[in-house]
DNA sequence: CCTCATTCGATAACAGGTTATATAGCAGCA
DNA sequence: TGCTGCTATATAACCTGTTATCGAATGAGG
């Protein structure tokens, strides 16, 4: 009855697994943000919270998001396309770009930090709540809760007990960023 | 001082972050194994150790491996062009392909059950192990163990104390065969 | 000053997952 | 018999990550 081999495999294949959980997170998240109007993949959110912060160059949102320069540049020239950043060459040295926001992109996150953000973070949260045991423990019980109700119907839900909506990461700098 | 952002965003952030931790195993397992002299990506392994148990179809793989049809069709396509396996159209439903082990393939697989699966699980086991508490710190202590000595590494030194090494899989009843 | 190593970012190519769609075969039924 | 619809696979296109590499700008040393 096909269970799931990668899952028996055990630690062997950790990595497809995790990837591949991943992936689905992001891609309910998606649906769940798409579905409240706003169409951008939650890929790009990390961006914008970074830069909600502060301008960056690309390389300094790379070393913050802890990824590669090349997805940074992707993500960047994609949110220049649709007006929510700028980008400019910085005056001091040259080949550095500064990436900073427009008031379209911090119109954006306001709402996002608003509307969307708690909910989502809520919505993994409880699926995550009350896991137990080890990473790979965990690992399959958040499939399994997340076969049971993905992740953008948890969203979703949550909206109509809007008072769960948790604050989420106050974007102060640093302060409580134990790394 | 450059904080991973998101890591500080918790759980708004899980899946990139899952996705990320994924990557990292994938690409520093297949780089052991490449180390070892096996030049095929980890990825494709539990192709392999399905097809070991029976052969199957193309959607049966897909099925037992959780994955989506169209990667199975490429992964098989790569490993027909190696000669490991053979595709070959079912006679009761010529729809079907059915997909086997050729004896390179086998001969592979049985190296890799032996010399590479056991220090592969072993590594991860052992980067894995003691994690405690919630998912999100569990994914963090990973994080910083693969840091400290990267996958390949921890498998590569297991190899020096052979008799770590122990017999994997066979935890689970029917890594090599059972089910 | 000039040269040369380094750094920044863009680009190209690859990986391994996805969804959507096209095609071929099968099967039920009028 | 032939239509109609479902199923199995392949193919195409996309996403988001990666590495490798290149050009331009910087800056240190001779």
């Amino acid at each position: 009855m096909a269970e799931d081999l990668v899952a028996r495999l055990g630690h062997l294949t950790l990595g497809s697994r995790l990837k591949r959980l991943g992936e689905r997170l992001q891609s309910e998240t998606s649906r769940f943000i798409r579905a409240e109007g706003a169409d951008i993949p939650a890929s790009w959110f990390p961006v914008l919270a970074s830069l909600d912060r502060a301008p960056a160059s690309v390389g300094e949102l790379a070393e913050q998001l802890g990824v590669a320069q090349p997805g940074v540049t992707r993500t960047v020239t994609s949110l220049a396309d649709l007006g929510l950043v700028t980008v400019a060459a910085d005056g001091d040295d040259r080949r550095r770009r500064t990436v900073a926001l427009t008031a379209a992109g911090a119109a954006l996150v306001e709402r996002a930090r608003r509307d969307l953000w708690p909910r989502i973070d809520a919505a993994v949260a409880e699926a995550c709540g009350g896991l137990e045991g080890s990473l790979l423990e965990q690992v399959a019980g958040l499939e399994r809760r997340l076969d049971d109700r993905p992740l953008d119907r948890r969203a979703a839900e949550l909206a109509t007990t809007a008072e769960h909506a948790a604050p989420v990461a106050p974007a102060t700098p640093g302060a409580e960023g134990v790394s």
